[in-house]
DNA sequence: TATTGTATTTTTGTATGGCAAAAAACAAGG
DNA sequence: CCTTGTTTTTTGCCATACAAAAATACAATA
């Protein structure tokens, strides 16, 4: 005879799909992402489990996920805090990053369907498109289509789990790229030019233009963190 | 006045200072890298407490470490087994290696210290002596040691996570890198033509022989893979 | 008042036990 | 042998507990 559950938690959601502990890390990760918990805040589990409404179970395992995307750091006896991009850290992100992405240029050019170059092309008009009428939440969700179709097109399931944790990691720094017309015309341009590379096939042509594409990242990433911790 | 706490469990070490989570976690990676757990065994939570007398809290979340690490693979309501590597996730594999290994390579010929220098060429010297009198573990060893001093030579922790993730992971696969004289004669050639390049700060030569010896290491792999998998 | 030392409260790390729901194993009937 | 129904396992999550470390508050002394 099973007794009554009672429903022993209030607030659960209707059960989606994911696990409940995958929710918890996907808002937690959300939360820290938009900057809702800031660099070098601690995390209280207790608070956490309160205001997310989940079991300290549940929570902990949460945590060690973020924790070995490197999005949060565990100290001994300690707890956890939201890990802070040093310019020392934020650069090693990117020289791998840089060539992560070259690789995943590489492979696409190599290997890609036509249906996929094609796709590759259309997301960029779209982002031309959210360009001409800016919002910051269209231009999250086009960007990240664009790299959800290069990474696909790559056909290298590691290399885009990583990249898409490298992005996650530095997408806390939030570098507003360009709001300026001339700078978002540049942009597009240079993604016209990636596109033909990759559609003639030019695996070279395209790993270059992908590093150069990293490498003005990195600068703008790391100016920007730069200003906001003035170290002199 | 606090309770009599009793000890609640006996076989607790002796508290060294990595948690306990930490040496589930490190124990449970051992025990799949050299084979004794199987490619696609399933982890039955229960047994795994007993085997290593700690509680399910803890175990899982040393789980979770190693499912973030590739290791092992969760299936919803169908629990955890060891990741098998397919042909085609293990070409992917090499493919990211290739390319973090050969930015380490580079980034050492731009950083290292000349001390680093010497010590990497040190610790070739050392893997000729292993040659020369084979075991197994020395092999192991002094192998894990050149890429700690490579890595740490290349001043990037990042790649350095990623890369020795990667090495976990293709362990499992135990590639018999060669016991023939003459292949372990070429491999220490290569490596101090490799230590050569370096210490002349020869960037472009250190990426070019690094990639040459990731590519050999990947075809072996593959094969290895192959004949223990005949698929036709 | 500043400082140092002690007591109190928080927070982590880990353990236990519990239960619903999914999966697997098993048994019985076609 | 196949299918269907029943039992056992196992996962996923929760609640609670408590020692040990850390943070904090507090008191006493210089």
């Amino acid at each position: 005879m099973p007794t009554t559950p009672i429903a022993q938690h209030m607030n659960l959601r209707v059960k989606t799909l994911p696990g409940l502990r995958e929710q918890v890390a996907e808002r937690l990760r959300m939360a820290i992402v938009t900057g809702h918990f800031k660099p070098g805040e601690r995390l209280i589990e207790r608070e956490l489990c309160d205001r997310m409404g989940v079991s300290r179970t549940s929570l902990r395992e949460a945590l060690r996920e973020l924790q070995a995307d490197g999005l949060i750091t565990l100290k001994p006896n300690k707890g956890m805090s939201v890990s802070v991009l040093t310019v020392e850290t934020t650069r090693s992100i990117y020289e791998v990053r840089r060539m992560l992405e070259g690789l995943a240029a590489r492979l696409f050019a190599k290997r890609a369907t036509p249906e996929q170059m094609q796709a590759l092309r259309e997301s960029v008009d779209e982002l031309a498109e959210v360009y001409r009428n800016f919002s910051p939440e269209a231009f999250i969700r086009v960007k990240g289509q664009f790299y959800d179709i290069l990474l696909l097109g790559a056909g290298n399931e590691v290399a885009a789990d990583m990249l898409r944790r490298i992005h996650t990691r530095v997408s806390q720094l939030r570098v507003v790229s360009l709001s300026s017309e001339e700078r978002a015309q540049r942009s597009i341009k240079e993604l016209r030019a990636f596109c033909d590379a990759l559609e003639a096939r030019d695996e070279d042509l395209a790993w270059e233009l992908c590093l150069d594409h990293v490498e003005k990242a990195a600068t703008a990433a790391l100016s920007s963190i730069a200003e906001s911790q003035p170290q002199d």
